[in-house]
DNA sequence: AAACGGGCTGCAATCGGTTGCAAAGTCGCG
DNA sequence: CGCGACTTTGCAACCGATTGCAGCCCGTTT
């Protein structure tokens, strides 16, 4: 069923290379051969089999697109541009689905069978073994959103949590928060770990603060929900620096259950400036992490490592900033 | 440096013809033969390349998950639910985004190259065109979330939208709006004319009652907002059915935003369930859609297309059902 | 002891393309 | 018209696997 390189030879009455060649740019090919060869292809469908291809090329253009954020909304967006800009390249994306029970052994066992060029890791919570073992499988890596190291032994493109988690906390002391709390995602997950110590390093650098933290099972409203509602039962903070947008409006939704009023009663800001963040009825003060620019350069890096997988191991930060929106109280 | 069966065999000491067999189950091969060539090839670290092999048995395992929606957050789940499935299937999803400038053509020639051994389309705005491409390549097509048609060309499996509209419908009638509108989501999307048609036909069934109806931009909390802005400027209905919770989610932020009481005085019923709908700050009353009863369908149908791909074209279509919250008012 | 039969194994062709190499073709120029 | 240089073309090997077929080995049966 499927035409193939000979269908087409033959009915153009010329060698395989022949057609093979006007398929590959850079090859010296007439003119008339090219015609002859264009309209069989076009009378019978013909299209190259890319896998078929890979086979002596090496190169499939396939990327694993590599996640396990498959709960957090601002994901949505991540995939949106990552499979955008990867078209865009002439690069395939494989999607694979990190669950909870998955070992980084099974997910490279299964892009190394597919013979992807590249992983892209998106997200913020893979433990740092996956993205070791897939580079010690020989595959070209960048981990978006990954933890920043001064010493990667992977392509890391992101934001500096550490320094995320001291701009929250110079947001709240300008504000003269007295007592202030973190509420984290997954206490495992590196950024999670990271915007804390930052965090808390700034609120105990100016001493008489109030500090307490706790961490949320996941990246999630529910678990935001839940884990405010913990807090609201004793003592709760005055304000809260929130691991992420969908934490916070969970914890928004729990404190507005629990009717206090927001930002009188209870401040929160949250990290990512996901959509909703700006949506009315949430309105959602912030810290923006620029997901356009850091998926640009994911993929510009990722090109790059196609072309030179020896290419030392470099780290690119972006820098965020405060977005002010309604739930802090003003500056005094 | 990719180790193949060549070298597993030499290293073995046996036929490359051994190792592949080894590899392939139902083959034969003696307990002693495949004990040397496993030990080989667990010291060098083979996996078989599936591309290879893929080209001589014709099937890749590789899957087209197709869709055009990713600005609705409710597709998230269901790409998790997805490419879970699918990996747990032993197949892998080959993720395309549909974006509004793609032909149909063009993804099919892309889908071709990569030798996909079927598609699943998971839209509920897409075209017919696509499917109807995707088929006319020879390709199995699954169109989830699809228009459900009485003679079908492609599987689809799916909601009845035009019944989900009289639902919808009908649970405005019980509670006594006497002027209710409908607010679709693009108007050219099969999914919103058909909900508008079955609204339409049960509202008109039951006389006096006024009727007016209008379409959003797109399924995004941005387009359900400000098409309700503008509706909330001249003479409002007193409840709408929204094409989509997400359109809902826009529409409740704008009537907020008026300062209009929900449900006192504007009703709202949407359309998915999604995560967010029942959310405590939004609280959404809506018609649920079986998401993960659709997806599982859609994989089982996908499979048995895969043993027999002229399998005559079916419709399979799950019922939906009221979740009550609290953005109508109660039953008098 | 010879014939039979079934289970394993290896050979070699094949899947759809690519590519180094050498032969063939084209062209200008003396 | 002949020669050299350059371009174009086809041959054939190869990429990493699968598989029909024929032959081998070995145990049974008579």
């Amino acid at each position: 069923m499927p035409v193939t390189l000979k269908d087409v030879a033959q009915r153009a009455g010329v060698s395989r290379s022949a057609v093979s060649r006007t398929f590959t740019d850079g090859a010296s090919v007439s003119p008339k051969m090219r015609r002859k060869v264009e309209k069989a292809a076009s009378e019978l469908g013909y299209s190259p089999n890319a896998l078929a291809s890979s086979l002596t090329t090496g190169r499939t253009k396939l990327i694993g697109l590599v996640s396990n954020n498959f709960h957090n909304p601002v994901f949505l967006e991540i995939f949106d541009l990552f499979t955008q800009g990867l078209q865009e390249l002439g690069l395939r994306p494989l999607l694979v689905n990190l669950t909870d029970e998955t070992e980084p052994d099974g997910s490279v066992q299964m892009l190394k069978q597919y013979s992807v060029d590249g992983v892209v890791l998106a997200s913020s919570t893979l433990p740092p073994a996956f993205a070791q073992a897939y580079r010690e499988a020989g595959l070209p890596v960048v981990h978006s959103f990954g933890r920043y190291s001064s010493a990667p032994t992977v392509h890391i493109v992101g934001i500096d949590n550490v320094e995320c988690g001291r701009m929250a906390a110079r947001e709240l002391l300008a504000r003269r928060y007295r007592r202030v709390g973190y509420l984290g995602g997954p206490a495992d997950s590196t950024s999670s770990q990271d915007r804390l110590a930052g965090f808390q390093e700034e609120i105990e650098k100016n001493g008489g603060i109030g500090f307490s933290h706790s961490f949320a099972g996941a990246y999630s409203f529910d678990a935001g929900r839940a884990e405010m509602q913990r807090l609201l039962k004793a003592d709760p903070a005055e304000a809260y620096f929130c691991g992420d947008d969908v934490l916070s409006i969970g914890a928004l939704s729990a404190a507005e259950d629990a009717g206090l009023d927001v930002p009188g009663e209870l401040g929160l800001i949250g990290l990512n400036d996901m959509e909703m963040a700006r949506w009315e009825n949430i309105n959602l003060t912030t810290i923006r992490q620029p997901i356009r620019q850091i998926i640009r350069s994911s993929l510009e890096l990722m090109v790059a490592l196609l072309e030179d997988s020896e290419r030392y191991p470099e780290a690119r930060l972006f820098s965020c900033s405060v977005v002010q929106r309604g739930t802090l109280r003003p500056l005094p």
